[in-house]
DNA sequence: ACTATAAGGCGAAACGTTTCGCCCTCTATA
DNA sequence: TATAGAGGGCGAAACGTTTCGCCTTATAGT
């Protein structure tokens, strides 16, 4: 049905050593690579991935295992790779666990079944026990966002501590007393990261964080909204809020417009992320902004080195940093 | 390195037929079942989907061409589809477009490249040129929200215009009658739809729509934003709004709490996408809903119908309606 | 003019499945 | 007892590449 190599060779008059030759972009000469060119385009033929990956064991497809795809932080990742990987030939086959560590071990398991040549992945198992059969296999690993004890495997992280520290240190130095945070789910790396932080904070400044100020809820619209709801009941004192990541503070915004409260005059507010939020809201909000483009620039970067080279070296790990970008939704607060 | 089948037939003392029937499913002797079943457990034995796929033609994936990820719209609908697909063994291979022709045509071409055994497009083209190709290869092709004209070719649509069309004519039986409405891009098919059942409504009515009142946007928090703000500083009289986006919808109501406008008082709003949005809104928002759950399950039924079926019949077009669900943010309006 | 070297071309074998056609054995029926 | 048919098993060929080792030709150096 489809052309073949054969069919090339045939056309051409070359031999089949030759053909893919060309295809693999070793020299043939002018004249024969035109003809190449000519019966390829002819006869619309397409190298036979599946022969091909028989041969080489490389399927040049990607996996992609993450806990949320209706997580925009996320996605927003994913699609950068995507682009970097795509023009590298590779596509990402893209599995979404729902935050649990059985599908994610599934999940696992299913790609690497598929031939995958590597695996991105944001893990929520705590021990990357699904990480264990991509890596007997050999197959690259590269985490994103959440690292895992005791695993040797390359990895992409944002310095959420000191992320977090630094804004609430911010608060408290704008004389912030009764500052409430709103973290993700427990057991999740990046939310005990950032609890962390804000614990640290107030350490270093001498006091005590208060563990009623401490929430944890959901990385969702709703847990953000209801989470600020709940907080403000308790704390009606309470002066600042540091909210730990989109879909959180898009809920907290969204319960501090509707209850009339005034930001900054009544609350002030850090959230997190730099998306379209910060950009909409008035005033302009003051967010701890992760470095998107360049977490995904440098997964895609690390994967692609993987990929090539077979000597496992060391792992690399990145950290980068976020930053702190101040808008106009802190109030500097004179301590009476 | 890895085990093959032969290794399986060395170690039971069986033929390689049996053991390939076996894995396909077919009726072999229960004690050589059990004998194959600890042959594989012991050497770890997975079947190497290169070598399958050389003699099927089957790669048991599916591509996925989308205009954005972070459309929460698209995810929620692609993470349906995968769970359903992955359940029978397919994955799902994502390329995002970026709402570009010449893209989603190289995204198209590369999935084809690769293999896959049918594509699922949420189409940017008006004319589904990139879809020429898999179908002309017999892939099974299914689209998902945007009808492409002169194409028979398997798709599931919302009823736009008719969801459109309800939303505006409650606002109109509640009273209303200066009504605004933010639609997305222009030449998106969907936005068209819905901006063309606002107007059928004022004429079913036996009124005019007002030109003016039309805006036109990205798909996105900002532009919902920046939309209403417009619209409502050159028709401080506007008593309605409706959004056709989920992310419209969100800088919109960002917008209108942002300007301390009371909402339904000072204006009705009716909202898209039954999503986080509406449970989190006070008070509640009114919204059109769209059936994300039975959109995805009816992609992933057709879907999987046509990689069993070869003989292609009629093609398979699904209407599904949306629902409008009544919140608090609409307003009867006594007309004086 | 002769040789060494480089550049390019070639076919055969191999990758690990599935499937076709054929085989054997056992049971049921005449 | 003879025979048909079902159930199960088997090896060989084929799928379309890549790659190894070898061959041919052209060029450069002496």
């Amino acid at each position: 049905m489809a052309a073949t190599i054969k069919d090339i060779a045939k056309k051409t008059g070359l031999g089949l050593a030759t053909i893919s030759k060309y295809l693999n972009g070793g020299n043939v000469l002018e004249e024969n690579r035109l003809a190449i060119e000519e019966a390829i385009k002819e006869l619309d033929f397409r190298v036979n991935e599946f022969a091909r990956g028989l041969k080489t064991s490389k399927s040049k497809t990607i996996g992609v295992v993450i806990p949320e795809l209706s997580n925009l932080f996320f996605t927003s990742i994913i699609t950068i790779i995507e682009d970097i990987l795509r023009q590298k030939g590779y596509g990402i086959l893209v599995c979404d666990c729902r935050t649990d560590e059985k599908l994610e071990y599934e999940a696992t398991e299913f790609l690497v079944n598929k031939m995958v040549d590597g695996i991105i992945s944001m893990p929520v198992s705590k021990d990357g026990t699904h990480l264990k059969l991509p890596l007997s296999k050999g197959i690259p690993v590269v985490l994103i966002d959440r690292k895992v004890e005791g695993l040797n495997v390359d990895a992409v992280l944002v310095d959420n501590v000191s992320a977090s520290e630094a804004a609430v240190e911010y608060l408290i130095d704008h004389g912030h007393r009764e500052i409430g945070i709103i973290c993700g789910p427990k057991d999740i790396f990046t939310s005990h990261q950032r609890q962390l932080g804000y614990t640290q904070a107030f350490v270093k400044k001498g006091m005590f964080p208060r563990q009623e100020l401490i929430r944890y809820g959901e990385y969702t619209v709703e847990s953000g909204y209801a989470c600020f709801k709940e907080l403000i009941s308790q704390h009606k004192s309470l002066s600042a809020l540091f909210v730990t990541n989109y879909e959180l503070t898009l809920g907290a915004i969204i319960a501090i417009n509707e209850l009339g409260i005034k930001m900054p005059e009544q609350i002030s507010v850090i959230g997190f992320d730099n998306m379209h939020l910060a950009k909409v809201v008035k005033p302009r909000l003051t967010i701890i902004s992760q470095p998107i483009q360049e977490i995904a620039e440098n997964v895609a970067r690390i994967m692609l080195k993987r990929l090539l080279q077979e000597r496992v070296d060391e792992a690399e790990i990145i950290n980068l940093s976020t930053k702190l970008i101040l808008g106009e939704s802190v109030l500097e607060k004179s301590l009476e």
